[in-house]
This record gives C-alpha cells, sequence and structure tokens, in this order.
DNA sequence: GTGGAACCGTGAACTGGTTCACAGAGCCCT
DNA sequence: AGGGCTCTGTGAACCAGTTCACGGTTCCAC
C-alpha cells in the first residue's frame, strides 16, 4: 500500500466502532493531519516514560502493548491488531507514554501528531466527543483486566484471555479456532501475570481433555464452551 | 449549606486541578445544570451495572468506590474526598456503571446528569477538552493501580496505598501523620487486594519497628519514610 | 545436515498469602 | 454497667503459584 494508503486507511477508520460514525469530510480531514509508515517486527515504538505524544493506528500488521516492572519482569497488558487505535493518553494529555509498544510483526501504523491536532479538536467538538468515547471505553477495560487479576484465579485468566485471542485473532478451521499469534507460552504467561511453568500446566490439563491443542507458535481450541464453562463455576 | 451550595461548589470547582481552568462563565453554566443533595452514610449512591448516567462530585464527606467479585469479594478502589469527581465513565458513555459507590460519611454532592448536559458539551468544545484530560488523569492512575497489583507484593502495596491516603486525608499532628477515615484493617485489606489477617500482620511489623501506630479507627504514621524505603528496595 | 538457540514439559522444594479457629479489646446501645 | 458487636492479634494447616533444575523438541542459520 504505498501510494494508496490514504484509501485503505480510510476504510479501516470507518470501520471503526467509534470513529466510524464520524461525518465522511471529517475524516479526511483527520487523515489530512496523518502520516503512514511501515515498521519491522522486533521494532520498538515507544517506552513507558517517553516523551512522545502521537496518536496511533494500526492499519495491518501486529502490536504489542506491555509493561516492565523494576525488577524486569514483563506483563502484556494488550495484543493490537489492524483497525486498532492505541497511544490516546499521551496524545491527549501530552504527558509521559505509559506503557511500552513494539512490533510484532512487520506493521503499518498511521501517525497522528499532537501539536498538528489539537487546534483542529477544539473547533470539532464531535471529535472530542468521539475520543471521549474511545477513552471510556479503554478505561472500561483496564478496570475489567484489574478486576480480573485480582478476582479470578489462572484458570480462569487465561481462559478469559484466550478467548479474547480467538475473538481478535482466532482464525476458524475444521478441527477449531485457530491462535495463530507467534504466541509462546511465556507470552502467555506474560498476559496473565504468571510464570512459563503456570501456563504450562494448566494448558496441558486442558489438552488432556481435549478443550484445545497445543501447538509451537499456536493453538487451537476445539471447545469453546469448555473455556466458557472454567470461566462460570468455581 | 442549604441554599449558598452554589457558591461554595463554585470555590471548590474552581480549584480543582483541570477544571479550575475553565473561564468563570462557563463554570457558572456548567453549575446552573447541577443540582446539590446531601447523603447519610451507608447509603449506596450506585452499584456496578446500574444504568445512571449523573456526573458527580464531592463537596463535602467522604465516597467509597469498589467493587465485589462474583464470590462477594471485594475491592475498594479509592476513597474520595472534597473537589474529587466521580461516575464520568457511565456520564460519559451512558452504559453501565463500571464500580460500586457508597457514603462512607455524611456527605453533600453535586450532580449533573447526562441528558441535560451532552447538548451543551457540542457547543462547548473547551469543556470536552478538559474531560479528555480528567480522563487521561483516571486510566493513568487504573493502569498504575494494575501494575502495582501485579508487580509489588503486599507491604510495598500497603505503603504506597497508606502514603497516598496521608496525602489526600492525614492530619498532621504532633507525633506524625494521623489518618482517620474509619478505616478497618478489614478495608485495608480490600484496598490491597489481600486480607484482614495479611494486612494486620504487616502493620504488627511496622509498629514494632516504629514506622506507625495503630488505633481502633486510626492510624499514625510516624516515619513516612520508612514507608518510602519499603516501596524502593526488595 | 548439523549445531545452537529458543521453546516445551515436568517434578521437587519453597513461599507469600489464605483459611480456619479462637481469644481478647473496645464500642455502643438500653 | 453489662451484653452483644464488630474489630484486632496470632498461630497452625494449607494451597496456588514460584523457583530451580534439567532433559527433550523444534526451529532456523550456516
Amino acid at each position: 500500500m504505498p501510494e494508496t494508503w490514504k484509501a485503505t486507511a480510510k476504510a479501516m477508520l470507518s470501520r471503526h466502532f467509534l470513529l466510524g460514525q464520524l461525518p465522511d469530510s471529517l475524516l479526511d480531514d483527520l487523515l489530512g493531519h496523518a502520516q503512514f509508515r511501515r515498521y519491522k517486527r522486533g521494532e520498538s515504538l515507544f517506552r513507558k516514560g517517553d516523551p512522545g505524544d502521537a496518536l496511533l493506528a494500526v492499519i495491518l500488521g501486529k502490536i504489542r502493548i506491555s509493561t516492565l516492572s523494576a525488577k524486569g519482569q514483563e506483563v502484556v497488558l494488550n495484543m493490537l491488531g489492524p483497525g486498532d487505535v492505541f497511544g490516546e493518553i499521551a496524545f491527549l494529555d501530552g504527558k509521559p507514554r505509559t506503557a511500552d509498544a513494539a512490533v510484532v510483526e512487520d506493521t503499518g501504523l498511521l501517525t497522528l501528531e499532537r501539536k498538528s491536532f489539537l487546534p483542529y479538536l477544539e473547533e470539532n467538538p464531535k471529535v472530542a466527543i468521539k475520543l471521549l468515547g474511545v477513552l471510556c471505553e479503554r478505561l472500561r477495560w483496564v478496570s475489567d483486566s484489574f478486576e480480573d487479576i485480582v478476582f479470578l484465579e489462572l484458570p480462569a485468566r487465561l481462559a478469559k484471555r484466550l478467548l479474547r485471542l480467538t475473538e481478535n485473532f482466532g482464525h476458524q478451521e475444521p478441527s477449531g479456532l485457530r491462535i495463530d499469534l507467534k504466541l509462546s507460552q511465556q507470552e502467555l504467561g506474560h498476559m496473565t501475570g504468571v510464570t512459563r511453568e503456570a501456563v504450562n500446566k494448566v494448558l496441558r490439563i486442558w489438552e488432556k481433555e481435549g478443550i484445545l491443542t497445543i501447538e509451537r507458535a499456536a493453538l487451537t481450541i476445539h471447545q469453546p464452551e469448555g473455556l466458557r464453562a472454567i470461566l462460570e463455576n468455581p
């Protein structure tokens, strides 16, 4: 998408659950301020504490949002794919970034700079209101994750995470839903706030029960209901 | 404050870290849409999942924001005092409340209804932008709490919480900073995601070390540095 | 193809925090 | 002023998840 990126990006944004409701002309305006760039897998986009203040939208590829503890322990907060928007916090308040963002596989991103956008925002309250919606959504998500980690124990947390991953990244296959993010058990541990070994033990139990099968960089869920059941009861 | 509440409320809001920067006329406008009411201690303002969509501001008194797990375990997310604003999420997106709010001690609240405010918002982008700031602030706070709970263990979490409480609710006394929220060790447990007994054990150690003294419904911190030190190392 | 590197599987010992159980302290209501 | 409450202190058994340790797999680069 070397030169046609604007069209693709517009199509993508207009499919966004909130931004999509904006009138066509406003979307064009927005894109007028934006830039498109490609990134290679492994690249770091920014780190927690960095001053950057751009808003980013994933056009294609996969992005990992994470944080490191003082002792180097990592937590993956989210995995993003095409259509997802991130970096809104620093973008909106101009303060340091709240987490790390890195490219998981080759990616194209839309970038919107704070300074080129703020004046525009004042004149377009509709856009501001949409953004309020985006932030509320994000806030609900984070609060939810918070509750999960204090209330649920590992099996439930892991089940929930896998279900969420299937929603965003699962392909339907004859044998079941396949998640083929390059997802090591280590990473799954980081997503659930737990060690590699603990994840392994739970996954193997589920494999024995026929709920899923484990492959190298992928998982196939045969019985999503099995996972849902774990969420419901003790 | 039976009839003069508008003046008091205005004074309070103008001291708010973000809303205070709004021009005087806008503040008056805002207050024109607001209502004042008193609440008795123990009253529930709303529960998670309720449809309510008002924005609330504490004029005086104390409010507890919390959630319950499926099995009835409670987590206190925050304690609010005069000048604090809450309920913005449901207010802004019109969806169900994300947590419970209850009155800890007799309280006066300013209430702003979503429907009477939304049209106004479209015409005053400056207010929308301030609200974006408020949401960013909240998002940073929640993300922070999230990291605390996965990265820090109990002593550090508790130390951090106590320091935060002294900031908002501590009185300076000859012997040290006194927190006299009616704060049972049970509640402290709820705030740190841990049992009453676990809190007790840590507090007693600190008492023996002279960092603080425990009274019935209060704590006196003699050496805040002691707590800060716990945050820094292992 | 082959040698390393990164990932997976699993078991044993350990640990921070829970659960249960019970005894004492302070509080408030009549 | 005394009887019940809720809150505190503490110890013993227990448990989910960690840490450590090590052997086996799969992948990829040369």
